[in-house]
DNA sequence: TATGAATGAGGGTTCATTCAT
DNA sequence: CATGAATGAACCCTCATTCAT
């Protein structure tokens, strides 16, 4: 009678291969005969486990959410440091996350997915996943135009910071086809790479703001 | 063995609705029945017209391309306009393509989804769909930094200019449960929406880049 | 191009293996694999026909049905017989289809099943083979006890002639073991035995009915 | 090898269990899963406890034949009353059981399922659970028509009367569609509808048998 | 030129049973 | 005495493709 129940091990290795599978086939072309092969499990062992394949995804989901969350560095940035190097610090760890590959990228691409061909676990993506990213990202922006995280400016400013991020996650296949030299062959980007992206993405996004800062502060100020 | 026959009429309503069917679901989950269903044609119209499920996925690419350059207005920018104002028009034309309802978002949602799961149809778009439009942003931006269009900050400026418009596409099923009001329930934007998020995009941009032209335009100058 | 067009052969034989299959199995535990193979069909020949496997099961009711009515003799009493002779004739003729074996007796099986384990046929049934089955004996006992048809004393009476009618077709697994050499080895009963449990449920009736007729002739006799 | 345990707790509340769940769905459509879990035991427990499947169903029917039994009250037909009152009295109690609901009709319920889809539970019926009502029908038909209760003649009026029982039972599901309001809700005949077709089949049966009596009696008397 | 019919590989899911503990 | 885990056979259904006409 073990103590500790985490689960039985088939059960984990099935999260992981499914992980795995759902990363690279998304819900609907993974197979699961595919992923209890890897798991070295029995076709029935996803039935019993979790019951259907669509919460097998969900527990995928939650459990590389869990993992993200666990080593997301964007969400420790040292709170008394100056918004610009805050802002430097979240587009260089963002696109770090983004650019690697390997498991801290799945969830990445799952959620990719699910812009494209949503399922009921985009809702969870946007209770949980997407709010503290955001979040984080609203706090540092506010600061540097002196106005409230939920300003409209603001959020577009978000838009604009995050948009620079992701095109470089999204755009992957075609680097890997047209400019194959300047990624690794495991399909990520070269640390060098991301940090002169990072760079250029910080420059930009800072000077972007600059100009919008001056009007919101000028009403607070000379009111 | 059918000869090419572009003037069938039982071809082209396969060749319209496979392209609905396809942006919908994208490759492989269109199906073929469904296909023939909307275009009215028998289930193996398709292997008679086009041979398999890909080759009529690659001729509706070439066809929603071929359309889609008909009428790109962000190629027909009026040469003698200043970089800021090519910009602004870039912006708003590249927006209202990518946030409208119908065909012409078509071949943006394949795009998307080549981009996450690529199938032959992707060199065809990197070779043919993608140039043109990226040559127009370079020119633009190679005006605006006084560089040539294929430097390499020119390069990371065009993919932020596009990184921060291709985000609302991206998101677009997130906004439709977030802020369901702002959509029109033909999960198109506003026009008035398109024109703020234009504005805004174009601002961020030309300031982001600002910064980065001084040394090209001290150097130039002599200041 | 066929002006004649039944259905297609292979339909046909669909429909006959899978009214076989479904009379012995009931709807559940009959399997398409089964059908397919006596109808020397391929297995997804029941998808591609009828779509799924409860609408071929609701199509073969309803050609059992059809088929069924084609010779049911039981409505084609002679209406200008005394009705004891009516009543005679139905129950010989109605026994006659409950008691032998091969397709006549499959309606009544699936019958039979649905009583315990209804699907959507049931409602079929109830609907349209009940009915002229109902109908034809509430006529004759209406007559006998000149009472309207739908007098709820004569739907008893017609209960009593059925069930008495119907606990033969509902008992053959029992008489089958019990008494063995008075069936048929093909489930069947011997025609001379039909004829006599006819004579004996046709008396039981004519004189249980007997005694009810008087106070409803007499009270409107006498009014 | 578990050796037989009457008193294990777990064992009967799967004997319960499985009563309630084989009534309602019947041997195969049962699931052991579903078993065990409203018996609160593991998937594991019925295989334990009683090897299989069929032999749990042949534990259940045991079962339910002696608590049928235990409280089978036409058993109990005071021997001194006049036959037609003896027959008045069962076919009250008989049509009482089949048409109530709950655990009391359990047994009935398997009972017309096996003459469908017989199994190995009804050669046990056959042996142990008919014999006693058959034999008491016989009985007091016997007394009816003064004949042994063996005799060809007595079967069939036994028949007779037990099929216009039954048919009640048998016609339940089209009742519950057709007169909804006549039912109630748990499936069971309201008690004075019960009366009434008691007293129906009753005198219906009386005068049926009546004139079956008069030859019998003056072949026996040389009339 | 075009089609209705038919096919077979493979998908997810169900469920009685078995095994190690 | 009992259980959680695991299994494999089988079921219904889907779908791109092929064939004969």
């Amino acid at each position: 009678m073990p103590s500790y129940q985490p689960g039985s091990d088939t059960r984990n290795r099935l999260l992981v291969a499914a992980a795995e599978v759902f990363a690279e086939q998304g819900f609907r072309h993974a197979r699961i005969s595919d992923i209890c092969q890897r798991a070295q499990a029995n076709i029935a062992a996803v039935n019993y486990h979790f019951g259907d394949k669509e919460s097998l995804y969900l527990a995928v989901v939650q459990k590389l959410d869990a993992e993200s969350k666990a080593d997301a560095t964007y969400m420790q940035i040292d709170p008394n440091a100056p918004p610009e190097e805050k802002l430097q610090t979240f587009i260089r760890e963002f696109l770090a996350i983004l650019l690697k590959s390997g498991p801290s990228t799945w969830l990445g691409k799952l959620m990719a997915r699910e812009m494209i061909e949503p399922t009921a676990a985009l809702d969870y993506m946007i209770e949980k996943v997407i709010p503290p990213v955001d979040g984080a990202v609203r706090g540092i922006v506010g600061e540097l135009l002196s106005l409230p995280p939920d300003a409209p400016l603001v959020q577009m400013c978000v838009s604009s910071i995050l948009g620079q991020c992701m095109i470089y996650f999204d755009t992957k296949e075609i680097a890997l086809r047209v400019t194959p030299g300047l990624i690794n062959p495991d399909n990520s980007y070269p640390p060098a790479m991301i940090a002169f992206l990072a760079e250029h993405v910080t420059q930009f996004s800072l000077h972007g703001m600059q100009s919008m800062a001056v009007p919101a502060a000028a009403a607070q100020t000379g009111k």
